[in-house]
DNA sequence: ATTCTAATGCAACAATGTTGCAAAAGTAAT
DNA sequence: ATTACTTTTGCAACATTGTTGCATTAGAAT
């Protein structure tokens, strides 16, 4: 059976995203790590992370893939908060304690949601 | 000044989005124009028919963009509306009548939204 | 220390989006 | 219809983001 490894590259990334407080995207992360593994392992290590439960996946509102530690869903593993992303600063938060509610027409389905509002953060207002 | 004109490529594209009742993606519109014109050409025209606001943006879940029509907002240019992308068949429409409420923190302000379910929807059920 | 295989680096590729520039084609005026 | 003006287009080139195959490296258990 498959058992997972700790390594330097996946310790690192790790940290830096679950320390941040702000979600991080594939470029940043690179700049962070500057040359300590390649491109193409930050995107494997970023999938390992992913399954294992360890961060999850935000789309921003202009398409750019960004990713935060998992805080509030250690034990039910949802994400159903909102994310901030900030027009200024362009940083991007998960507002943990803030669920939407909306009403749907019937025979919808709902399995995941992501919602994303942007605007100007608390730091730039 | 500057003033627009009406080319092949743009009565076309915009006619296929309009009348589309579903999200469509560049990469979709270029398979339906089957070479009237060029890739660039096509993002150009979209550019053109945003800033008009004849059409409006959605990035998908999976980081996919897609373009709609924009009737509801005809009057005022607002698109606080759900929009849903169902995981089977991959459509994503807009639900022009649903408008969810939150409730936010302090000091934050918000000048747009993004929120999108993903599921099953009424067809795919 | 040995063995097993997960994880990495590298090269190559695909998809998506952008830019510069010359050529083509709308539009308005004559 | 012709001309003049300038928007729009096509093409080539490039940037960014993400994926895949394969040989090599290096965790972890014995």
């Amino acid at each position: 059976m498959k058992t997972a490894r700790n390594t330097a590259a996946k310790t690192e990334i790790q940290d830096l995203i679950v320390t941040s407080n702000v979600a991080l995207s594939h470029s940043e992360i690179q700049k962070s790590l500057d040359g300590l593994c390649d491109r193409v392992t930050i995107y494997r290590v970023l999938e390992r992370l992913l399954e294992e439960g360890t961060i999850h996946k935000i789309v921003n509102v202009d398409g750019v893939v960004k990713y935060a530690g998992c805080h509030s869903c250690s034990k039910k593993h949802s994400h159903n908060h909102i994310h901030f992303s900030c027009q200024k600063c362009k940083a991007v938060t998960c507002l943990e304690d803030v669920e939407p509610s909306y009403k749907l027409p019937k025979n919808y389905k709902v399995s995941e949601m992501n919602f994303t509002l942007s605007g100007l953060c608390p730091q730039c207002l």
